[in-house]
DNA sequence: AAGATCGAAATGTCGGACCAAAACACGAAT
DNA sequence: ATTCGTGTTTTGGTCCGACATTTCGATCTT
């Protein structure tokens, strides 16, 4: 037998099988990504897809659920029921990035490191783009941050400041992409080793300084701000970790941020 | 809405029917993410599934079709065939997102904000990071890259110039988010618009400039420069596209507006 | 021994039946 | 007239059994 017929030994791309399932699930989803179908449209219902595309029911029940899974449809029974269009969540691109996360192990480091790279772009952006009610809910966030006490609720309180910031950006995309990342650090057990009253009192008053800035509208300083925030935490936890290797320097210059 | 509300019904969270489906799909979820099933590895067969798990083959196919979605696993017909456990692909991050951006309708903008956060920060840490195979391969795109005439060409080549230098960086995970981001933008039609020899001329001179920053393992500077150059980037195409309204400058002058 | 052929084992597809949930229609009780 | 059941209808959810398709292994042939 001539290895690979004839002349072409490597050059073909893996052959893809499509499941008719696929196929369907294909078509619909081009038809709902191109505005033929609303969100809060309801699609056929199943019977009426097999008639019309001419698979079995079980084929199109697996092209269903393939879109749900994807977010674009949400399907329940029932007479009135049925698969509703509906918008791509938050969830849909966090689901995925936390099982990316610890399907990899990807490390704390990592982790941390997006959210550098994130974060202080953001603040600055919601220094610059903040509306009044924005403000009004970090404040509010803010004073329940500051008077709480309780570790565990601290934490939650601590994320739930972050994501505020975060949210006041008005960028959509890049808050999603911050709370996907934020989920599997608050759940990884490096992240919940004990935090000493010492980092909480540095948090509070960086948090207050980022704060500040944020009201002041100066984009430049509440990205800087935030960037030292979050790098004083980062070296704090991991000289406690006993992983010096990781060690960022500050940015610029030196102002002696942590005690 | 988040008033105390004690004894009665407002608090409980949605009720959550479960399928039988989901329920054997997360035992499987829980299993390989615990490591008890390791990649590579096949998860029994269908039918011994059925048997050990007592629900029909419907729901368990369905299950496996989940963690399918997921990425969790491949499965495949034939007699060697089967459901085999593998780690989750960057794909499985990028076609979320991709569908997200697109659901949402989500902006040029909006995905240009994210490159101008996530690149910087990803040039900095490459020159800080990368191997010296890491550069060789980055010197060979960039030859190509500057001597690439031809429009389609250079556009590919291009994105390819900025994803090897994310490559480089060795973080994994803001590289797959870098690499999720630049598809939409890739295929967004804003963004195939005409580039002239101008605008080719200016990228070229600043990849220079950044490689440059690299080699020399200077971590700011490649920053910085990476910066600057998405940010006239996008200052020309939004001025081009008529659209001043994203230009990226100091927030000094106030606008005058009705209180 | 190399090649063709057949069988076995696994997923993929099908059709039909039935179960469960949810809204609706309608009638009886208040 | 309003309310409360009660049944009916429509819809997705589940099960079953059969067959199709794919792939590998074994056996047979030359």
């Amino acid at each position: 037998m001539t290895k690979s017929s004839r002349s072409d030994p490597a050059r073909i791309t893996h052959i893809n099988v499509p499941k008719a399932s696929d196929i369907l699930a294909e078509q619909l989803r081009s038809l709902i990504l191109n505005g033929q179908y609303q969100p809060g449209e309801l699609l056929p219902a199943e019977r009426d897809l097999v008639h019309s595309s001419g698979i079995s029911r079980t084929s199109v029940r697996d092209a269903l659920r393939l879109l749900e899974v994807e977010g674009l449809i949400t399907t329940r029974p029932g007479r009135a029921g049925g698969s509703t269009v509906r918008q791509v969540g938050r969830d849909a691109v966090a689901r995925p990035l936390q099982l990316y996360v610890r399907s990899r192990e990807i490390d704390l480091a990592s982790l941390f490191d997006c959210r550098l790279a994130v974060e202080p772009f953001l603040a600055g952006r919601t220094a610059a783009n903040r509306t009044e009610a924005d403000l009004a809910h970090i404040e509010e966030i803010h004073a329940a941050f500051l008077a709480e006490e309780d570790i565990s609720h601290y934490k939650r309180l601590n994320l739930d400041w972050h994501l505020a910031i975060a949210a006041a950006s008005h960028n959509d995309l890049l808050y999603t992409l911050m709370e996907a990342i934020s989920d599997p650090i608050f759940e990884t057990s490096g992240y919940q080793q004990a935090t000493t009253a010492e980092m909480r009192k540095a948090a509070k008053t960086a948090h207050e300084a980022i704060l500040e800035a944020v009201r002041a509208r100066n984009e430049p300083l509440a990205r800087k701000r935030m960037e030292r925030h979050l790098t004083a935490y980062i070296n704090t936890v991991s000289a406690r970790h006993g992983d010096p290797s990781r060690r960022s320097e500050p940015p610029a210059s030196e102002e002696h941020q942590t005690p």
